[in-house]
RNA sequence: GGAGGGUUGGCAGAGCGGUUGAAUGCACCGGUCUUGAAAACCGGCAAGGGUGCAAGCCCUUCGAGAGUUCGAAUCUCUCACCCUCCGCCA
């Protein structure tokens, strides 16, 4: 949701930029009827000043004076109604307006119709080279039973079940992640992946207020009103919701951990071997609230954090500045980080570090008291993946192993393996 | 699943159908006093919206929604959430 005074002011602007993202917009239609609602408004509010005014002195009024008050009050009562109904609708229609209305992206956006259009703006480390022909991920845990693919004739399509040190390692991955981001001053929180509908709509990923449209998206559970959450950031975005925090309550710095579950409908014959691309996957993910002036360093700082552990899991990766087409309704910015993956001789994403600006805090009407001018403003919010199981394992397995069908374990994460260094065939 | 009790301002906590947007306390801010601090005392302290150059005036909000009434935090209904007891249970 974009303010209304912004939205008078920057016309021009929030229109180009919705259609860079590919969004219709009708701000023409949004300020009329913001100009009839206004109008409607200060009608309706005479006739309840008239109404008040009146059931107040009717207290202390002559036993005859009375029946003549009661009924201008009933009238005017009666008048305030009539307005009613048309302002209800015509607010019903503006807010579903707004609630079209994507966030504007950040100037320097690249400009482009979907993902062919990202902007490659860092690369870090070597594509691995091998000295015997590497398999892929999945070879890797059908040879050595790490897994069971299997498991889908009893889970249906798009499940993973990791065994032994391969599920050992999926645990240490989080476990090692979490602590880096708690000694980084993130607090730790472990999220339920059931929510109700309310809370997705209101992190601003899709437009509009309507539930079904979710549906091809987002698991609905018969029988209940709850739904299952594609990624923490749905809860941890609505934990204030409706709060003002003091400002020195800011940053608020949270560390999530919890099951994700997506259709992944528009997936449909894509990576539908192996750790990719699964229906339940579990998620570290970094969600900052902070003030407006703070967003891009927090930015800097979630898109820092996720670097660094690619770099400590080992793993060659490149940034990618996503293009206008790309980002998505709700964000200003968004930069993907990709890891190398040798069998598919690409880059895949892993993570993804978001710029929402204050889009998700107007949704869950989120706020902070300012110290200077003890002043009321939305926070800002932004989030970033920490690390995501089990598709990270895909390089991991990939990257690090050995002639022997081994992989090595990198060194930071053999701590949480009980000192192992290596996956044995 | 069964039975009951609750939801009021940043927090705690009053509240009779009628100057209650809401007592009181705490917290917070400003002032007096003090060398300084504390204490004490005085004053201030909700958000959103309409209107106005402005001071201001007005409207809405006491979990959410609907209703009764001239008038609702107070009465009725529906829903959500919280708590207690019983049952079940990782």
């Amino acid at each position: 949701m974009l303010d209304k005074n912004y939205i008078l002011e920057n016309v021009e602007k929030i229109e180009t930029s919705a259609k860079n993202k590919g969004f219709k917009v009708d701000l023409k239609k949004i300020i009329t009827l913001g100009d009839e609602i206004a109008a409607l408004k200060t009608e309706h509010q005479k006739h309840l000043a008239e109404k008040n005014q009146l059931s107040k002195s009717i207290q202390n009024a002559s036993a005859d004076e009375r029946p003549a008050m009661i009924e201008k009050s009933k009238k005017a009562g009666e008048n305030a109604k009539k307005i009613e109904l048309d302002l209800e609708t015509k607010e019903v229609e503006y807010t579903e307006l707004m609630l079209h209305v994507p966030q504007v992206h950040f100037d320097d956006a690249p400009i482009g119709k979907d993902d062919t259009g990202n902007v490659v703006t860092k690369t870090v480390g070597e594509k691995t080279k091998f000295d015997f022909e590497p398999k892929d991920h999945y070879t890797l845990l059908e040879e050595n039973d790490w897994a069971n693919f299997n498991i889908s004739e009893i889970t249906g399509p798009r499940a993973y079940s990791l065994k032994g040190n391969a599920a050992r390692l999926e645990l240490a991955i989080h476990q090692f992640v979490l602590d880096k981001l708690m000694d980084k001053g993130f607090t730790m929180m472990t999220v339920p992946a059931l929510c109700k509908p309310q809370a997705i709509l209101d992190a601003g990923h899709f437009p509009g207020s309507d539930i079904g449209a979710l549906e091809s998206d987002v698991y609905f559970l018969t029988g209940t009103d709850l739904c299952l959450a594609g990624t923490s950031e749905i809860v941890l975005n609505s934990l204030h919701r409706g709060e003002i925090l003091e400002e020195n309550q800011l940053p608020k710095l949270y560390a999530g951990y919890s099951p994700c579950y997506r259709k992944e409908a528009g997936a449909a014959g894509k990576d539908t071997r192996g750790l990719v691309r699964v229906h339940q996957f579990s998620k570290v993910e970094q969600f900052v609230y902070c003030k407006p002036e703070e967003s891009q360093k927090y930015f800097d700082k979630l898109l820092t954090t996720l670097e660094e552990i690619m770099m400590d899991l080992e793993l060659s990766y490149q940034l990618l500045e996503a293009c206008t087409g790309d980002m998505g309704f709700n964000k200003m910015r968004m930069i993907d980080v990709e890891a190398w993956v040798p069998t598919q001789n690409k880059y895949r994403e892993l993570g993804s570090c978001s710029m929402i600006g204050d889009f998700q805090a107007r949704r869950t009407n989120t706020r902070y008291r300012a110290n200077a001018d003890g002043k009321v403003h939305y926070t800002h919010t932004l989030n970033n993946t920490g690390i995501a199981t089990p598709r990270v394992l895909v390089p991991l397995l990939e990257n690090h192993q050995t002639k022997d069908g081994d992989v090595k374990i990198p060194t930071k994460l053999q701590p949480y393996m009980h000192g192992l260094k290596t996956l044995k065939a």
